[in-house]
DNA sequence: CGTAAAATTGATATTTCTCAATGAGAGTGG
DNA sequence: CCACTCTCATTGAGAAATATCAATTTTACG
């Protein structure tokens, strides 16, 4: 893995594909070209870190392209992915100054990158863009809660067709709706992200297939049953 | 329990205990003589509902005195205690209209409360104001967030401890710092708060109390070796 | 093709839950 | 004032879910 953070050539915001979504949408085409000077593209390969916790935020991420796993770490390693941000996803608000959990590009992942203080400038006679990012914090927060209940009161089962279900969900902008659920992130994130471990992923997967209601497939899952699926996951 | 939302009659910001917490703090003195004639008091009796999970918000909430609790049902009934509100607290916000959480009184408690309209109008060309509700909202996700690491990836005994420890630390702005710990939420609301059931929430407690680390005292408990329970809690 | 990483599967251990009984404290009515 | 009762908390014993450890199998990649 190289150190790659590759900065794209500027391009231009109307021509960005999460231009209707993120904090983007907030902005009528004149702020728009103003706006497109204070963000820088960036790459980053598979695995790399964008960010880690504790250290000085310096930026604020529009996620482009690609999938990261967001987390926490324990002292002894243990880890908690808090979240997967996919194209859309605006991260970085914080209020300590610093990060408060980790980033990892899981695929290629192409960000769009606002250094802090221009951004901040550009937010404070903009209200309606203070706006539209408080919406998303609160949006977010709303998602940690339901996570919350997932990780304190599911079982297993219960988890993973959630997660299932939900993922498949958060993928309908990107990809249409669809029953063939591309899962780019390990079975380790899965696990990390369902307060689970990798075998009990794994043999609740197989569990799944064996009762018909996915078929795992390269990449991914299929949803045979989404019904069944919805069942296990609303008990 | 009687149906007791009692409307206490108008009384002043300025002389308010929380007035330099919560959403106030971003107000001055002639904002805080208008804002004042938004806010209504109202006091809840122990066990009262404040508003419900999917009910429609209509207010918003500043919590002044007393502790509620802020959870999530399941279809089946159970419980994840997403949260605990003390005075200062701003409850409320959402995205979609309606409340994504119910909450709770523990004991009495009374808040100041805002129809939501109005504040939305006080805000509107306040965008300090507005900033200190994102600054809310972003410091509750990364509340949330630590919340997640717990639910998911600690054990029952540090649980337990980092509970004890991070209660104490919100207890500092309404009590002073103090190893005599007020617990006024049941074993039970601690339990759905660390995803844990009642028996596991007081074995543990008996456990820390046998190895010397607190003494379950009258409504609380006394943090008889601080240094410990951090190395449990930190793990 | 060969090697390394990731995923699956199996056997066993551990933690936490469940069910059941007991104990303690608060409020009530005799 | 004291027994009574109700709720909440604690304790114990056994069951269940999930973790851990170990061995394959599968997949990815040079």
């Amino acid at each position: 893995m190289k150190p790659s953070v590759v900065t794209i050539e500027p391009s231009f915001c109307k021509d960005c594909s999460i231009r209707g979504s993120s904090v983007c949408s907030a902005l009528d085409a004149s702020e728009l070209r103003q706006f497109e000077h204070l963000g820088r593209r960036a790459q980053f390969a598979p695995c790399e870190t964008v960010f880690s916790e504790e250290d000085i935020a310096t930026s604020y991420f529009n996620v482009l392209d690609g999938v990261m796993r967001l987390y926490k770490l324990l002292p002894d390693g243990r880890r908690q992915i808090v979240g997967f941000a996919l194209p859309g996803d605006f991260l970085g608000m914080n209020i300590s100054g610093r990060h408060n959990f980790s980033a990892d590009a899981i695929g290629a992942v192409a960000v769009c990158q606002f250094a802090k203080a221009p951004f901040g400038r550009f937010i404070e006679d903009r209200p309606h863009l203070l706006r539209r990012i408080n919406e998303l914090a609160i949006r977010e927060l709303s998602q940690a809660r339901d996570h919350m209940v997932l990780l304190g009161r599911r079982s297993a089962e219960e988890k993973v067709a959630t997660f299932l279900l939900s993922w498949r969900e958060r993928l309908i902008p990107l990809h249409g709706p669809s029953n063939t659920v591309a899962l780019p992130m390990s079975r380790q994130d899965i696990a990390d992200y369902l307060g689970l471990t990798i075998e009990t992923v794994s043999r609740t997967f197989t569990k799944l297939e064996r009762d018909g209601v996915i078929e795992i497939i390269h990449g991914g899952i299929s949803l045979l049953d989404p019904a069944r699926a919805e069942a296990l996951a609303a008990a």
